[in-house]
DNA sequence: TTGTCATGCAACCAGAAGGTTGCCCATGAA
DNA sequence: TTCATGGGCAACCTTCTGGTTGCATGACAA
C-alpha cells in the first residue's frame, strides 16, 4: 500500500514557534542558509543558546542543519510549516463549523 | 483616529497552542461552551490542572471564562485564533518569497 | 606545524511549567 | 438550615527550558 505519511502531531511545531527568539531565526533563514556564528551575532545571546534553539526548531522540522567545512550551516525546511499552517486552518475551519451549527442550533432549533 | 489595533505578537499564542491537553481543550470548546468540571471529565488531569491550562490559553486570548450560578463557563475566542492563523500564512508566504528570490539568484544571476 | 576559528559536549543554574493536594468559600437543592 | 457541588487559592514538587561557562576537537590558513 502507498506510504501515507501521517501528518506530524501539531502541538510540537507550535511549541517550537512560541519562541520569540526562535521566530527570529526563522526570519534570518529565510533570507537563506546561515552558519551559527552568522546567526549568534546580533542575538544577544551566545552561540550555544543559539545551538539549543536551533536543534528545539530542528526537532520539530521546520529546520535542517548540516556540516560544511568547519562551519555548521542551517536551513529551512518548507513542509513542516506547510503543515502546521494547515492544521491551524483545519482548527479554524473546525471552530467556524461547531459554532455555525451552534449557532443555528440556537437560533432554529 | 481610529482605534487601528496592532495584532499581538504571535508567540504566546503559538506557545498556548504549543500543548496537547490545551489543543484538546480548544477542540472541546469548539461544540460549545463548557464548565471546569464537564472539560475535566475525561481530560486525564485534576481540575486544577485543568483551570491552570484554561488560564494560559485565557493568557493568550484564546479563550474567556465567565461565572455562571456556581459554575465558571468558557467559550472560544475567535479573534485571536484568526490573528495566528493570518501570521502563520504570512511568515509561510515570507519564506516562499525569500526563498524565492534566492532560487532565481542562484538561477539565474 | 602552529594558531585560530567554528563547533560540539557536558555541567551547571535559575526560573517557568505542569501537576498535585489540602483547605476554604459560594451557590443552589432538599 | 444543611449539605453536596463547583471552584478559587496557596503551597509544594518535579521536570523542562533557556541560558551560561569551560574545555576539547576538527578544519584551515600561514
Amino acid at each position: 500500500m502507498t506510504q501515507r505519511r501521517r501528518s506530524a502531531a501539531p502541538a510540537p511545531v507550535f511549541a517550537a514557534l512560541g519562541d520569540e527568539i526562535r521566530l527570529r531565526l526563522l526570519a534570518r533563514l529565510s533570507h537563506g542558509p546561515m552558519s551559527i556564528s552568522g546567526l549568534t551575532a546580533g542575538s544577544g545571546i551566545t552561540r550555544q543558546g543559539v545551538t539549543k534553539h536551533l536543534r528545539v526548531l530542528a526537532g520539530a522540522g521546520l529546520v535542517r542543519g548540516s556540516r560544511r567545512g568547519k562551519e555548521s550551516v542551517w536551513q529551512l525546511e518548507r513542509r513542516r510549516l506547510e503543515e502546521a499552517r494547515r492544521s491551524l486552518e483545519q482548527i479554524s475551519r473546525q471552530w467556524d463549523v461547531s459554532l455555525g451549527k451552534l449557532k443555528a442550533f440556537v437560533e432554529n432549533g
